[in-house]
DNA sequence: CAGAATCCTGAGAGATACTG
DNA sequence: CAGTATCTCTCAGGATTCTG
């Protein structure tokens, strides 16, 4: 019997690690969810608390994601527009991870300090 | 009072999310990771559970992050060589951060796979 | 077995200008 | 204000070869 290798991308959306590496892989998304977390949030918004992204490189995230389905779209019809971005059901539940994130962070950046690597 | 644009690329070593955003960027960071939470791996078997990853990328991303503080890494002076990598303190204290993000990742695949999306 | 040294490619992100 | 359309460019990652 010859030894299996598996192909790690086809793990994707199999794999818990493998799909949310793709879904955080951008460089924006990550902090991009972190902003919407607390509530729907305006594009200029999302623009100027993600300085220095461009608009561009934002609504392609945010499109992305949509797709992905971690955040909503919702359109006003009015004038001038306003959009607000906020998170899905599923989106929601990121927080917990943003939580334990938030938490290992922290530590991270004291135990560097404290070992002047930082 | 002029309104101040602080620059995200500047929270690194300050705030939590965007410092664990560029511990995280690469397209390997995480799986890597996640293979180390066990236990000390040797490098050809990081290299058979992260297929099609090539030597080069792996190495390239070990050496990175050892020098993020995040894994440590074992050299046995014999022959042929023998290197094993392991998670270090901090990077012990990640595996928190991988269980919230298995249980999402989980449900982010039930809940596509439900919606039909996956 | 582990990894160094090169070269190369492409996808993602930045810059800019324009529209409803 | 939000979004589209291009164009450019960087650099992370892939491929390959070689060594102790």
């Amino acid at each position: 019997m010859a030894e299996q290798l598996v192909n790690v991308h086809d793990l994707v959306g199999r794999c818990p690690y493998a799909t949310s590496q793709k879904l955080l892989a951008g460089k924006w998304s990550l902090l991009i969810m972190h902003e919407l977390s607390e509530g729907p949030v305006r594009v200029r918004e999302l623009e100027r608390r993600l300085y220095p992204i461009t608009q561009a490189t934002l609504t392609r995230a945010l499109r992305q994601m949509e797709d992905d389905g971690l955040v909503h779209r919702e359109v006003y019809g009015t004038i001038p527009p306003k959009v607000e971005y906020s998170l899905t059901e599923v989106g929601a539940e990121f927080k917990a991870v943003l939580a334990s994130l938030e938490k290992w962070g922290n530590q991270y950046i004291d135990y560097m300090k404290a070992a002047g690597r930082i």
